[in-house]
DNA sequence: GTTCGACATGTCAGTATTGGAATGTCTGAA
DNA sequence: TTCAGACATTCCAATACTGACATGTCGAAC
């Protein structure tokens, strides 16, 4: 339900159109909670319903501002402070280290180098979007600026880390491998 | 569509049944790309329709075997070669981090003292399973020890951070931001 | 000889997410 | 004046994932 929590935090900062979140969305959380229009749209109904927040205004256009309520409020709350949060589950990047033996290991050392690049070319657009970001004094800003220091700091180690890991396949060479288990010795020694 | 390739990833090891395949998936990839029984049984029926995995053997209690084929082959080189991973787009941890000034700044420090903890038991837990782990000399022992290594990086990386960022919280005090901008003005400077 | 636990597969309803289509309004620039 | 582009909402079909339920078999220990 993180959508939903999202939506609420913006909303404490004050009262918001669906399109006004969805831009937030892009602006602030792009890197950390995307939503797309429809999900934004079908939250906020969804949140209205639930009384979290309240219809607060209307506008040109078919504008409906919403507000958050203090039942909202004290919902985001509680999430903040008595929910942990859900770790990140599925790597896509490491799944495929997994399944590298498949390849010959001069392709997986260079899987490992495109790796390294990506990391290093994040970084890099993060150490720009910092230069676009530290005018603003809002507490977006303060707050998301420690969420950009963890990105620099989870790009310079994806960076470093995939560099060692090219070097270890390099220096493993083109060695063959023991099966894996499937046996009723399932899981053994391996040897 | 990366539950289709980590079966086939681990079809690649050898035949195995949606039982084993579900064995596999706790016992290494759990980290990496958790799978549900209701999934892997799913997955496999569509597997074979395509034509990438195909019936072997049946055994006691209705057990059915499944081999990859040579298209099944081919298409997870496919996807390790020309597909570049899909990054890692939701962290909740992360998230919260731009709400935090709904918080005291004292609950805003202890929300980050947790991370700080729970990524140095995660941490933890890593370095216990590598030592259960390091006996395996099959291949997906080998490279998934690069993936456990990036783990170890992770978790103590985030530890630091969120050490970090408590500290920040704490200089911070409990200082007021201007408001987050919504009108006309919209993400201008901030002044 | 029974019974418990591991082995083994299959189905279902609910939720989250994606990406696109449909529709219409207002404003500023050419 | 007109017309592109930003503003603004709503609905929909498809896919992915979760957690639970349903069903049955086999082997080993008691």
């Amino acid at each position: 339900m993180s959508l939903r929590h999202a939506m609420l935090g913006l909303l404490a900062a004050g009262p918001a159109s669906g399109y006004d979140l969805l831009k937030l969305f892009e602006i602030s959380l792009a890197n950390v909670w995307p939503a797309t229009q429809s999900q934004v749209y079908a939250e906020l109904s969804r949140l209205a319903n639930a009384g979290l927040v309240k219809a607060a205004a209307e506008g040109p256009r078919g504008r409906k501002e919403y507000a958050i309520t203090d039942e909202g409020l004290a919902e985001l709350r509680h999430w903040l402070t008595d929910v942990e949060p859900k770790p990140v589950r599925r790597i896509d990047m490491l799944l495929r280290v997994f399944f590298l033996d498949r390849l010959d290991p001069a392709q997986a050392h260079d899987y490992l180098e495109r790796q390294a690049a990506e990391a290093a070319q994040d970084h890099e657009e993060l150490l720009e979007l910092r230069e676009t970001v530290s005018q603003g004094e809002d507490a977006l800003s303060v707050y998301g600026s420690l969420a950009l220091e963890w990105g620099l700091r989870f790009t310079a180690m994806q960076r470093e880390w995939a560099e060692w890991a090219a070097g270890q396949v390099t220096a493993l060479g083109g060695r063959t491998f023991n099966p894996v288990p499937t046996d009723p010795r399932l899981f053994g020694s391996g040897d």
